[in-house]
DNA sequence: GTTAGCACTCTAGGGGCGCGAGTGCTAATT
DNA sequence: AATTAGCACTCGCGCCCCTAGAGTGCTAAC
């Protein structure tokens, strides 16, 4: 694929930026009246031409102006998108209170506020990884004789409560010590790493142990897959946008959003990482975007995904997304995708 | 105003039900074919006229058949719609899924999945409320010398935790020693009335412990304006209704239902109880029903709701709805309700 | 390579029209 | 007095036609 110069990149860039900004075809003229292109029009139409022989633009009907393709997004995002770096007042402003939340829940359901606010789409955001966290305390608290409630406090600050049925009755003191024994012998490990066979290992073959290890790795599995891990925000933002005026083209992509299966999907697929060498010059985390036909989920052909991995103490912990139509104000979409990873990243760190 | 009586209030129930059914006005003709009433078209037109009149029913043009107010599905719900009582398969199927849920936040999904897939509506359902809930234990787990982790341990089996900040280094074994002391002390308390103050005159001036009272008070605080305290399903359910097809008639809608201090004024505002002689007969707990424009909310008067309150160990714990548009199938959303609060509130009892 | 000019295409929107559903009224029937 | 047959009437919906206008691609000149 050859790479687009000078002239014809810059139309290309000027027709996906004014039909994100004005969601209506855009036509020759209108592309030489903003930034004074020192053309006429029929030299645009010519370029048109081209760029829609090479699979970028579009045009709905013979009498219309240009749309961009999915194809067109793809090297938008990649090279042409202005990046719009939220303001100063609103970094620090959104800095700020993350770094009050004292909850990691807390400080991620405002970052998903914050991704849907700043943005009029949808935002997704995954609570931190549990099986990449590292136990630092394991507590036991007496239910009744024969349960008692698991709390496991992590380095990324995020405390889990279970039950657990008990084999054998057991009294509040003795639980306390049970509770100290464990805690002791498993501080420090990765949650990813407390599997049976590994506990039996240094623990011996107790059985009021095991019951206890048993049900901390079902939590684990159990939480990977609950729906508390994520939180979404602003579905009703894409009821807002032009191409979803039609409810019936709006609700299976809502639906999807709804099912926790399809989210994770979407968080964790991410799409081509754009090579892009500013980004790579200045050391930010790269962004993962999908466009439209790229998704695999057939109802999410009409949108795009911009998603980011957030990290605390330098691992992997967790991956948040913005979802909005295929025309979606990217340079914003990636900015503050980028930022709140970050912000969130570091928030959570200090907890 | 005039009760309705015999066939006249059976035209009214017909005229609804096949509405409700249909999503389209409904003529006279319609009317006499179904359930064969044994008059002409015209003598139903003359009761449909009066029925007009009243005010329950209304056509959108001159030639159109009719279709109810708000005010004609009042009466409906409250005199006329036939009960639709889940299936005894459906019933034990769902009592037995939130009898296996050991967390009840668990059960309260399951309970919202349930609502929104059996009716095709959205759902709303909060947990437990926490000041009715009575403390069974409360834990202080030691994260750093100067900070703890608070759990609370209710009769509702709701755990909540949130960090504090100690005032003062204390060990781990100080820790607990403190945590034993004060659960001691507030054990058996309701959570509303852990204030300061009723705290000092038990616990005395201690620094330390007030600092946990404090915080202890703030989280119920908190978690009473927490969106974690809620939770929403189906709403792209209400994309699937015709009479939201146009996504702008559906924002508003899915708008309300993302902030949660409207959805808790849906939640608690419940408009009029119905002083149904039946329900009353079987001690049912009543549903309260809000229709259209009984709604305080202007962006709720397209829709209706269909609400209850959840009781553990017999005090009002929390509440669950649905949420629909005003054709609503009121018998099932109405049984539904009422199945799953009595169901979730004794599966709640029995954590 | 660029541009003016022009014929061409196609959509959106408005007006006119007929169909059909459903009504309300009137007068006849029970 | 209630019911009903008959009928004229209303009005939205879908249809077709038409025009205006936007935007194109092509050609020929610069």
């Amino acid at each position: 694929m050859e790479p687009i110069e000078g002239r014809r990149r810059e139309i290309l860039r000027i027709v996906i930026d004014d039909y994100i900004a004005t969601a209506e075809p855009i036509g020759s003229e209108a592309v030489r009246e903003r930034h004074g292109l020192n053309v006429s029009s029929a030299t645009v139409r010519n370029e048109m031409a081209a760029l829609e022989d090479m699979g970028y633009l579009n045009q709905p009907h013979t009498s219309a102006g240009r749309v961009p393709t999915d194809r067109g997004y793809r090297v938008y995002v990649d090279s042409l998108v202005p990046e719009e770096t939220p303001p100063p007042a609103e970094q620090t402003r959104l800095r700020e209170t993350l770094f009050l939340q004292e909850e990691p829940h807390r400080a991620i359901a405002r970052v998903a506020h914050a991704l849907a606010a700043g943005t009029e789409y949808a935002s997704v955001v995954e609570a931190p990884h549990l099986h990449e966290q590292v136990i630092r305390h394991l507590h036991l608290i007496p239910l009744t004789p024969r349960r008692a409630l698991i709390v496991v406090v992590t380095d990324a600050g995020v405390f889990e409560g279970k039950t657990v049925e008990l084999e054998a009755a057991t009294s509040p003191d003795e639980c306390d010590r049970l509770s100290q024994e464990i805690s002791r012998r498993v501080a420090g490990w990765r949650l990813g790493d407390l599997t049976v066979r590994a506990m039996d290992q240094v623990i011996g073959e107790v059985a009021l142990y095991r019951q206890v290890v048993i049900e901390v790795g079902r939590l684990i599995g159990d939480q990977i897959a609950a729906s508390s891990r994520i939180h979404t925000e602003g579905q009703a933002n894409i009821l807002k946008q032009p191409e979803f005026r039609d409810a019936r083209r709006a609700e299976p992509v809502l639906s999807a959003l709804e099912r926790h299966e399809v989210v994770t999907e979407i968080l964790h697929d991410g799409g081509s990482v754009p090579a892009d060498s500013r980004s790579a010059a200045m050391k930010l985390k790269p962004v993962r975007i999908t466009i439209g036909a790229e998704h695999r989920r057939e109802e999410m052909r009409d949108t795009s995904v911009v998603a980011a991995t957030y990290y605390v103490g330098g691992r992997p912990a967790g991956e948040l997304a913005i979802v909005g139509p295929t025309r979606m104000r990217y340079g914003r979409a990636i900015s503050l995708v980028r930022f709140l990873a970050d912000t969130l990243g570091e928030a959570l760190g200090r907890l």
